[in-house]
RNA sequence: GGGGGCAUAGCUCAGUUGGUUAGAGCGCAUGCUUCACAUGCAUGAGGUCACAGGUUCGAGCCCUGUUGUCCCCACCA
């Protein structure tokens, strides 16, 4: 076996290890009855996108839970995709055509589709490979696609069935329209943000009279549409007025004054202009009322025909114009500075139109129900929990969900329309004639579906839905979701209710939320801002296993994260510890073959290690099991470098060096038998280097992320001897600690002399003791020093300790120190005593806390008397 | 208007069902070329747990209110 390198390294085999991974079949899951399957549904990612810090962490938060059960036992099933992402891939590929000159009127639909899809082929394969350099350990052999044959059918089949039940429907509606994307947006595709913008005060001539009444209005423009003017049914102000006719400005139209409850008489003037085509709350007055609705705006912001001499300008244009000739005409009443929130698209930012269009909805209120239900029920639990009410506020609230989309890129609608009766057909496959009348005059409707309505089927489309396949009996429903709390209400929810109505399951059983990966100063990281930071670099010049590693520490679930090269930096310096703790074990394991830990008797320092060691395993895979990823890693980390590294590695070097060839067999055999355990334990965190190191290690075959995960033991758990050995570790603290409250060089041997009831244990482990705390000999000793002797003394776990110095000690140092000592044993006990005088204390508090206050109060009365018969000495 | 998060050491953040003297990393101070590691070792300084009440034998944690801050939803035209 060669000889691993003196550093850490992980370029040299980082590559290396994935693609032994990937040829032996490492990341596979094959069907095993005999198993549980443990199934996880990667978010798919943008086909064409590319990896950024968000992916990275729920990635790596995926791979995690994915090794650990997987080490476990379990069939793991971690599956891969990626989304074709219908408006953000199709607004990236007209930009390019832009860019070359072309629209994507003038290629034409089957043109357009064959660049896309060359599109797809040139930079979908990006992001897979991306995924895979984080060390990802998904099924690669069942990567899915969104619009693939598979997936493709399900999403057929979905809108089928959602059709045959009437929860489908065509209908025209207000809905959110980009004038850019040229399409319609659902709900959840709006962003809002506050705009500084202006109040126009609009007169309008009352017919018949002298009388004008006045109206405000943000979008001027829109007042070409109105067909009428709203109040409220009890003001008193404009009673007068309700069922007269205005003349509408700017038009030859008469529009009426109504009355309406959806009025707010302390507002603006009282009167609201009403304008159903582009407003949804005047859409909803317009029902009520049978008002007309009139549509004075083209799909791309400009207005149409209705708009009398403003046709054919721009949506600003004209609202400058109109402005500008109700002035001249006198209608203008006044101006108000206003600030409102104005909805943007979320892939194009352009300012987003309620319009009335004729679009595809799903019927939501008897899916919702259903969905809520079992969250209700935890059939399905959010971890955290809080994101539960997210999920419940979104569903209580939902409006029908417009799901077609004007673009060319993704599914398209699966219903056609007889040129001949007007029959509407929606079928799962192209049907050749009108059922109807026979017709073979069919065209296909137009729009694509919403990129998410494919998306909502991701957990059961990609194990072969709506067919009975192996893979969905086995794995489905999958064991949980692992995504941002962003995307709760465009995916989550959506594959609840549709998981739920296809397939009579909740799609997952738990759904662990995290939060977003922020830069330095907090800031979210964007494209706009140029704050992102590329994970592909970062891993370039730390490796994926620092990357991995700093994304998890010290993140609670849901919470937000600032990534900081710092946190990366500390991750190495983890692993780079890690290594070279390995590197020591195995050169000493050369040498001297290491025996099984049945083979040795254990010495108190092993138990020790031991018995921390069981803790660690119980902790966590207590706390992965609770999806508290750092926590588990926080744990992990203090027992490699505190317990192992700084304690039990230094500890066994007396036995390691010495003579004793039993001893140093024994300490061999611990060491390696930790360091395996560690290894294990660390992999789903930081597979690549515990792999690597893994194929050192002489006593182990094959790959670690084949091996079982460490399980509790609880007969190594030898709580007794390892509260016992924490005794030396406290003297060994102890000793050092005076040594430098004094001033003595760390090269300079102290005679430590020792008295205690222990005597056994610190013989035991005399040799670790004068190591460690840098003693010449440890003696034991009956009763204190000769008073006035130049000896600096202390008192610990274990019992009394006196340091002879020489002319080294510092005696106004240590009268110092003895005086601080003294303070704080005092402090103590009245605390102690406080609390034990308490009879509500004593009475109610559990037996075993008030025991070990008492406990504790002997004990530091006995370490005051101690201290102050030193402090004698100095008199 | 509705909902939620956060407020703990100089900085970034953990803190399990309420229970010893509230933790980590980074930073800081002091000292270490100890044969795995200076990407390291040892020792240490540093906190009124935002504020005010309450519940409890006991509160960073539970309850009420206040302040500051961030986010989501709604959209009074």
């Amino acid at each position: 076996m060669e000889e691993m390198q003196t550093t850490y390294n992980p370029k040299e085999f980082e590559d290396r290890i994935y693609r032994e991974w990937m040829e032996n079949g490492c990341f596979r899951a094959e069907i095993d009855r005999d198993k549980v399957p443990f199934t996880v549904m990667m978010p798919p990612p943008n086909v064409t996108g590319q990896l950024h810090m968000g992916h990275a962490m729920d990635e790596t938060m995926q791979d995690i839970l994915v090794r650990f059960k997987r080490m476990q036992g379990y069939c793991a099933l971690w599956l891969p995709g990626t989304d074709h992402a219908s408006i953000a891939t199709e607004v990236k590929i007209v930009e390019r055509l832009k860019k070359e000159g072309h629209t994507k009127e003038e290629l034409g639909r089957e043109e357009f589709l064959r660049r896309a899809w060359a599109w797809k082929e040139k930079y979908g394969g990006r992001i897979v490979e991306q995924l895979k350099k984080l060390g990802s350990s998904c099924d690669w052999s069942r990567l899915a696609f969104t619009m693939d044959e598979k997936c493709s059918r399900a999403v057929r089949e979905a809108f089928f069935r959602l059709y045959q039940k009437g929860l489908i429907y065509r209908g025209s509606r207000i809905i959110n329209w980009c004038p850019s994307c040229k399409t319609a947006l659902s709900d959840a595709e709006v962003e809002y943000a506050e705009e500084q913008g202006h109040f126009w005060y609009f007169a309008y001539p009352v017919e018949g009279s002298d009388e004008t009444l006045v109206i405000a209005t943000t979008r001027p423009e829109t007042m070409l549409g109105d067909t009428a003017v709203a109040v409220h049914p009890g003001d008193k102000r404009y009673a007068h007025l309700v069922g007269k006719m205005l003349r509408l400005p700017l038009t030859d139209r008469t529009i009426p004054v109504v009355a309406d409850e959806y009025v707010d008489p302390e507002f603006g003037t009282g009167a609201v202009k009403i304008t159903p085509a582009h407003d949804p709350n005047d859409f909803e007055v317009g029902l009520r009322h049978n008002l007309p609705v009139i549509r004075v705006m083209n799909d791309d912001g400009t207005m149409n025909d209705l708009a009398g001499g403003y046709a054919g300008l721009d949506r600003y244009e004209a609202r400058k114009r109109i402005v500008e000739k109700m002035q001249q005409l006198g209608l203008l009443v006044k101006i108000e500075a206003h600030a409102h929130n104005v909805g943007h698209c979320y892939r194009c930012h352009s300012t987003v139109e309620p319009i009335v269009s004729k679009q595809w909805f799903v019927r939501m209120k008897p899916l919702a129900k259903p969905a809520i239900d079992a969250v209700v029920k935890k059939k399905t639990k959010f971890t955290p929990d809080r994101f539960s009410k997210i999920y419940y506020n979104w569903l209580e609230n939902i409006r029908d969900w417009c799901i077609s989309r004007q673009l060319w890129w993704g599914h398209r609608i699966p219903v056609w329309y007889c040129g001949d009766c007007g029959e509407v057909i929606c079928a799962r496959e192209t049907p050749s004639v009108c059922p109807k009348c026979g017709s073979a005059h069919l065209t296909q409707d137009e729009d694509v579906l919403d990129t998410w309505f494919s998306s909502a089927l991701w957990p059961f489309s990609t194990l072969g839905w709506p067919e009975e396949t192996e893979d969905f009996d086995y794995f489905y429903p999958t064991d949980v979701l692992v995504t941002g709390y962003d995307i709760i209400p465009f995916w989550v929810m959506r594959m609840m209710f549709s998981g739920i109505e296809h397939t009579d399951k909740v799609p997952f059983r738990d759904v662990l939320i995290h939060g977003l990966v922020r830069d330095e100063q907090g800031r979210k990281m964007s494209k706009s801002l140029g704050n992102g930071i590329d994970p592909l670099e970062v891993i370039d010049k730390y490796g994926a296993d620092s990357l991995r590693l700093s994304l998890v520490t010290g993140v609670a679930p849901g919470n937000d994260t600032r990534f900081t090269d710092a946190k990366v930096e500390a991750s190495r310096n983890f692993i780079n510890k890690l290594w070279n703790a390995s590197r020591f074990v195995l050169m000493n394991a050369k040498r001297e073959k290491a025996p099984a830990l049945s083979e040795i008797r254990l010495q108190p320092a092993d138990r020790w290690i031991i018995s921390h060691l069981q803790a660690c395993i119980r902790e966590v895979s207590a706390a992965l099991d609770k999806f508290d990823l750092g926590i588990a890693a926080d744990k992990l980390v203090d027992f490699v470098w505190n317990d192992f590294c700084d304690w039990y590695i230094e500890l066994s070097k007396p036995a390691l060096y010495g003579e004793d060839a039993d001893k140093k067999r024994g300490a061999l055999a611990v060491l390696m038998m930790v360091l395996e355990n560690i290894l294990k334990l660390l992999h789903p965190f930081i597979p690549y280097v515990t792999e690597e190191i893994y194929s050192y290690l002489p006593t182990t075959k094959g790959f670690i992320m084949k091996a079982d995960y460490p399980r509790y033991n609880s007969r190594l758990a030898y709580k007794k001897e390892a509260k016992a050995f924490e005794g030396v570790i406290d003297l060994i603290k102890t000793v050092r600690a005076m040594k430098v409250e004094v001033s003595c060089p760390p090269s300079r041997k102290v005679h430590v002399y020792l008295m205690t009831e222990s005597r056994r244990l610190v013989t035991v482990n005399k040799n670790a003791i004068m190591r460690l705390a840098g003693a010449s000999e440890v003696s034991f000793v009956d009763g204190g020093p000769e008073a006035g002797a130049k000896v600096v003394s202390n008192v610990c776990e274990l019992g009394q300790v006196f340091i002879p110095l020489g002319d080294l000690v510092d005696l106004e140092k240590e009268k110092a120190r003895l005086e601080k000592e003294l303070e704080r044993v005092t402090g103590e006990i009245a605390r102690a005593g406080s609390k034990l005088a308490n009879q509500n204390f004593v009475a109610k508090a559990p037996k075993k806390l008030v025991d070990d206050e008492r406990a504790k109060l002997e004990k530091l009365i006995d370490a005051k008397a101690k201290v102050e018969r030193r402090l004698k000495d100095f008199e």
